[in-house]
DNA sequence: TATTTGCGAAACCAAATGGTTGCATATATA
DNA sequence: TATATATGCAACCATTTGGTTTCGCAAATA
C-alpha cells in the first residue's frame, strides 16, 4: 500500500484532523468526537497519518495524545516550489517562447500563479 | 468519484506529468513516451487532471496539447498556509502553552516548520 | 481513396480505500 | 476486586483506483 504525505492529505477528513490537532494535541476519542464517522474510522486515519510521519502519538496512562509534525508537510511545499520553478523556467527559455508565439496551440500568455 | 486537486496530486505519476508539462505543453502521446505505463493509462491521468482543472487541452488538428493551469494548485498552498497558521496560533495561546508545560504528554517544544 | 497516426471510450481486473461491527486489552476508578 | 473507559486490531464490505487490452473514429498523408 502506498503511504506518503501526498496520499495522506488526499483525504479531506485527514486534512481536517491535521488542522484540528495543529491547535492542540488531542486523544483519538476527542478527535473522533469532531467527525461524523466512527471512532475506528478515525483511528484508521490516525494510523495512516502516523505511518507517514505527519503525526506522533505519546502515551499518558490509558490515553494517547496525537501531535502534529508540521515539518513533514515540507514535502508538499517543496514539490509546489519545484513545480513553480519549472513553470517560471518556461518564460526564460527564449526559443520555447518564440515557438509558442508562432503556434496558436501553445498560447504564450497563460497567466502564471 | 471524488475529483479534487488534493486527490489529483496524490498520484506520483500525475505529479510528474504536471511538472513535465509545466516546462512546455505536450501532446498526450509525448507525455506517455516519458512514462513506463501505457498511453491509455496516461490518458486516464490526463483526464483526471483535466477534470479538476489542473490542465487544459487545446486541439490543433488531430493533436491535443496539454497545458498546465498553475493557479489551481493554490488550493493546496492555501491549505498549507491555513494549517501553518493553526500551528502558530498554538504558541500565541498562553493558557494552552502553560497547560502543556505542566503536562508531559503535550511537549511544548516540538519544533515548528 | 487507402492507410497511417493521434487519441478517446469501454470492458475488464487486482489491489487499495474508507467505512462498518465486534472483540481484546490495558488502565482508572468505585 | 469488579466495572467502566480508552484504544487497537481483525474481519468484512462496497467503491474507487490504476492499470491493461481492444475497439472506434477523425485527421493527416501516401
Amino acid at each position: 500500500m502506498r503511504r506518503d504525505v501526498f496520499q495522506a492529505i488526499a483525504d479531506p477528513t485527514r486534512r481536517d484532523i491535521m488542522t484540528l490537532i495543529a491547535r492542540s494535541p488531542l486523544t483519538p476519542n476527542h478527535v473522533a468526537d469532531r467527525f461524523p464517522v466512527s471512532r475506528q474510522a478515525v483511528s484508521k486515519h490516525l494510523k495512516i497519518l502516523q505511518e507517514c510521519g505527519l503525526i506522533t502519538v505519546t502515551r499518558q496512562g490509558r490515553e494517547r495524545y496525537c501531535h502534529v509534525q508540521p515539518a513533514r508537510l515540507n514535502e508538499v511545499s517543496d514539490w509546489l516550489d519545484a513545480f513553480r520553478r519549472s513553470w517560471e523556467e518556461r518564460f526564460s527559455r527564449l526559443d520555447q517562447l518564440l515557438a509558442e508565439m508562432e503556434d496558436p496551440a501553445n498560447p504564450p500568455h497563460t497567466s502564471p500563479l
